[in-house]
DNA sequence: TCCCCATTGGATTGCCACTCCAAAAACGTT
DNA sequence: AACGTTTTTGGAGTGGCAATCCAATGGGGA
């Protein structure tokens, strides 16, 4: 399909505000962080770039190819951004924050990660963690293990807590509000059923998501170093 | 809507082979299961029932309602066939398991999951769980986060899980062919680059995905020790 | 200069969820 | 048992979507 020149050089644009693989995807994103997943529709994109149908299939292969290259280049970004950190510890409390920061911006990536959970550019982050457990002396036999339940805890909550927030989008409440409601909905909640989860009500009310998630790598991290 | 007479009797059934919103719902699992979140349209429904539109609509709101009851349904499922142990962890144990086994065979609950991941038979779930980690003495302030942190975990492996099956069902690849290519596939990651990726290659090959799972739930029981 | 082919735009196709309505079946009342 | 009411049913119709197809355009190499 590509051509190149016997000089190496590489094919030459098209037009001046030629249309690209890269363009499109770019612009799949803002569709994406604006509206959500139902805003993302080959109609919409043409309107958005003032182009045709053919033009953008002949970037891309269809909608499936858009959203899993849009969601790896959200998770490049998360790498290029990544902190190197003394502590491996800390380094690994970074890590799953920038995962879980990323998604809760783009929420849409859950939807895709939870369709396809093994795209390439998620060895980056097996690597990395894999590497940070074994500064940490986890066994090689228990870190292969160990790697894939970080991974699993940190997308798990992640997706856990974007699919909330969707949630509230939608619904057009805000944080407070709907934590104000959930707790009062579980407030009423037959407390000799449900004892535990009713006395869970009052943490409820000043509960932070980020901070919750962090407590769970921190279980996550005693639990590792037990392995030792 | 409903009408009840003062006598208090349930209104009548209307028909000997009468639709009703559980059959549609049985239907919708049958047609999930067979052929997966694809099949079910309700054109196949509507065959699948020998019936019309208007009978569904008129017992069900819209697809969402469909899937997301659908879903209720399988961890409903879960639940009647939860088994009591004497020892908390091992209850935490049957209880994980129940969990991802459900969501392996019936791999579309996933993305559901990830799409209302607060569904009310949710709330059995993380009041067992709380329980459970209160019999294992974890502190009350401790244990708000260490509940979600487990269902964060458990769901999220499972779905992960689950994405890898349905990704292997429509390969038509059988497990031992997948986790071979993928091995193989490893394999050939620069060593330079993925040290770790590389050196997991091994550990890949004769790597079972139940087994990881309770590893990972073990590393979170051990965790959750070191909050006593 | 001229031709080739990468690139483009949009009409068209086929599938889908969902609506609407008219007919049929059961019910309650008398 | 007859009748009006309400519930239930089937399917034609609507609008929106992803994806295909094809004719037109124009840049660059020969």
């Amino acid at each position: 399909m590509a051509k190149t020149s016997a000089n190496g050089s590489a094919r030459a644009p098209r037009r001046k505000d030629g249309l690209s693989r890269e363009v499109i995807i770019q612009s799949a994103i803002e569709l994406l962080d604006g509206g959500g997943e139902r805003a993302l529709t080959l109609r919409a994109l043409t309107i958005h770039l003032s182009t045709g149908y053919g033009a953008i299939y002949h970037h891309v292969a269809d909608k499936d190819d858009l959203l899993a290259t849009a969601t790896d280049e959200i998770f490049a970004r998360v790498l290029t951004g990544a902190v190197i950190d003394t502590d491996p510890r800390e380094n690994l409390r970074h890590l799953a924050l920038g995962l879980f920061d990323a998604i809760d911006a783009h929420p849409w990536v859950a939807a895709e990660l939870s369709r396809q959970p093994w795209r390439p550019v998620l060895l980056d982050f097996y690597e990395s963690i894999a590497g940070l457990l074994d500064a940490l002396d986890v066994p090689e036999r228990a870190r292969f293990d160990a790697t894939g339940t970080f991974m699993s805890y940190v997308l798990g909550d992640a997706v856990k807590n974007a699919a909330t927030a969707r949630h509230l989008a939608d619904s057009g409440m805000d944080r407070a509000a709907f934590l104000g409601a959930a707790a009062t909905q579980w407030a009423e909640v037959n407390p000799g059923k449900y004892p535990f989860v009713h006395a869970a009500v009052s943490q409820l009310r000043d509960h932070n998501d980020r901070e919750q998630f962090l407590a769970g790598v921190d279980i996550f991290l005693a639990g590792i170093a037990a392995l030792r």
